[in-house]
DNA sequence: TAATATAATACAATAAACGTATAGTTATAG
DNA sequence: CTATAACTATACGTTTATTGTATTATATTA
């Protein structure tokens, strides 16, 4: 242990052992139906290593998720800093948020946003702010360049795309395309071009 | 409750909303993960109910069990029933075990075999071997009438038939095709056609 | 109305999960 | 080699969840 009562939770074997078998537990079953013991057993670990480095469940639950968004704000700026169009950044970056949104079992949504959790709920919460706030930055910037129509509020777009990563996860929306995939496209077109024909590039 | 202590488990709406709730969840998550009180609250159903029509969670298990087993005979018996050629109602059987086996969570099969639960062992036991007589007359009859080959071992086809239905779930098997359809498909031609191709009528 | 089905709640008994203590076993760096 | 850290195994007391029942009350229905 460290000054600060932590562990550098990375440098041992056992402990990513952990966090992985977690992780994929907790994805396909959600939170609440995946106990420590079975963490343990499942990633050939003794409970005792498991407590050395995690305080209990929920401190392993959130230590996952920050990583979880340490790596989306990571692929988010890679994709960003690329020398491209705008239009051609966004289009990524609305992919990787429908599709992410997609990796999680209706299981891990449910226990993840249903407050159940209050540690959870909060961390949730701070990351759609975070998150929020770094787009609405490089949306501000992308406005001033003129690649953003200049009447439009930016403060709906990040907004927005979190609302189109619920459509992307609702069944209903989902039956009524062939395919995940094509709801995906749809969404990124009327993001983009809205629902009238003459600003369409695309069909 | 009759003579023998046991109900007409499916005279009451209510006790159908338990079964068709608890195969749903069971479904999804496997038999461990699901806690009589969550199928309760899921029906909308008192406890008090449940247990008037169940002895407890196994008892439920083993009720849902035989009822997709009888299900399962019926529509066996409905395909052999028909009158077309032979080779046609075996591929709609062989697509019909095929397809069941996927309808799982892999989840629920583990339950389901692992004995973890004796009772459940002990009721998927008996229930392959009833099928295995089932199918085993039917092929006496049709090499009887020269529908299969003489010299094949029929006790070899049931046998094989349940093979067949655990390569289908097999998620190693399963990423080597483009889709389960396709390794379906694949595996009915094997079984009329064999390897060779100048017995193969498609392609 | 009498009988039946169901709900709501509280409750004791049981089982599962939690988190810690202890003792012993690899690894490994000095 | 040895001292230290990482880890395992297991047992254990505590807490929490689940089970199954008893009781009382309320709709439904025959």
């Amino acid at each position: 242990m460290n000054k600060k009562g932590t562990i550098k939770k990375t440098a041992s074997k056992k402990c990513r052992q952990i966090i992985d078998t977690a992780r994929n537990l907790f994805w396909f079953h959600g939170l609440r139906r995946v106990s420590v013991e079975e963490i343990c057993q499942t990633a050939g670990v003794s409970k005792m290593t498991f407590y050395k480095y995690f305080k209990n469940k929920i401190d392993l639950i959130l230590f996952i998720l920050n990583e979880m968004f340490r790596e989306g704000v990571t692929r988010y700026k890679g994709i960003m800093a690329q020398n491209v169009p705008f239009a051609e950044k966004a289009k990524e970056v609305i992919r990787m948020k429908l599709e992410g949104t997609k990796d999680f079992s209706q299981e891990m949504l449910k226990d993840l946003m249903q407050g159940n959790i209050p540690e959870v709920a909060e961390l949730m919460q701070s990351m759609k702010e975070k998150n929020y706030k770094l787009i609405l930055d490089d949306m501000f910037e992308a406005q001033k360049k003129g690649e953003i129509r200049r009447d439009i509020n930016l403060q709906f777009i990040p907004y927005f795309l979190n609302k189109m990563a619920d459509m992307a996860g609702d069944e209903q929306m989902i039956s009524m395309y062939e395919s995940p995939q094509s709801l995906t496209a749809e969404l990124i077109n009327f993001f983009f071009y809205g629902i009238l024909t003459e600003k369409g590039e695309d069909k």
